[in-house]
DNA sequence: TATTGACTTGGAGTTTACTTAAAGTGATAT
DNA sequence: ATATCACTTTAAGTAAACTCCAAGTCAATA
């Protein structure tokens, strides 16, 4: 696959696929002969990975660090497992500080609901 | 009270506070007489609310337009409930997509655990 | 054969949201 | 009185994550 291929499928641009290999987030691509990139299905799994952490907000140093052990080899499982769940703790947090803000903004807005209805003339913000 | 007492209330550093103030996020702070800020309970309001944004990762840009729309007035109660609205919209996709992340993120756990419990040996990234 | 179009590289530029620095004022503590 | 401390301003600097540009290569098509 080429990388106009790969940023199509992944909605990602081939720019950002390029930093992404860059800075060591995606290694061994496959390469034609000319030196153009073929992605196999191994990068393209890492594709998707790194894409799904990156949309939930999980940082690339963090992502960076974590394909790195991955490239140390087994030695690092626990290693790996620890930074995952550090990932998941944060995940679970910003989850909380997201359902806190919904409730405060399905607030606001029936507040709003209520004047365009005429139930309500005086309010004050915030 | 001071914008060192307000930034350890909301947990905002004083430069921030300053920095709000100066991009239109944060108007009418009241000062001393010798130019001091001496928040009030509305910009203390206005504070705590932009910082609950804030937290879930509303946009500036965004903030800014909702406090142009408050300060203009009535006329733009529907533009405002819009607009809030599209906050909401996005924040649902955010917290769909985080959970889309932890789902995985538990799967990857749970093979680690596997692994170093001895249940499972073979096992391939990603 | 010439041009088009997708790819390549290295490096510079952009955006968002702060953050820090430099220079100065004024009230309080020594 | 002098020094300390928290505040003030304007302006420049930083970090993260891209995003764009210039110059060049190669295969395919007019």
């Amino acid at each position: 696959m080429t990388i106009a291929e790969v940023g199509k499928k992944y909605d990602i641009t081939p720019d950002t696929l390029r930093y992404y290999e860059r800075i060591g987030l995606i290694s061994d691509v496959p390469r034609t002969k000319n030196g153009i990139r073929d992605y196999d299905e191994k990068s393209c799994k890492r594709i998707e990975f790194i894409k799904c952490m990156r949309n939930a907000g999980v940082e690339i140093d963090i992502l960076s660090k974590y394909i790195s052990l991955i490239e140390t080899g087994k030695s690092t499982v626990e290693e790996r497992k620890k930074l995952l769940e550090d990932q998941r703790e944060k995940l679970l947090a910003k989850q909380k500080t997201i359902n806190e803000t919904l409730d405060r903004l399905n607030y606001k807005i029936k507040i709003y609901e209520d004047i365009a209805s005429g139930k309500r003339k005086d309010f004050t913000e915030d």
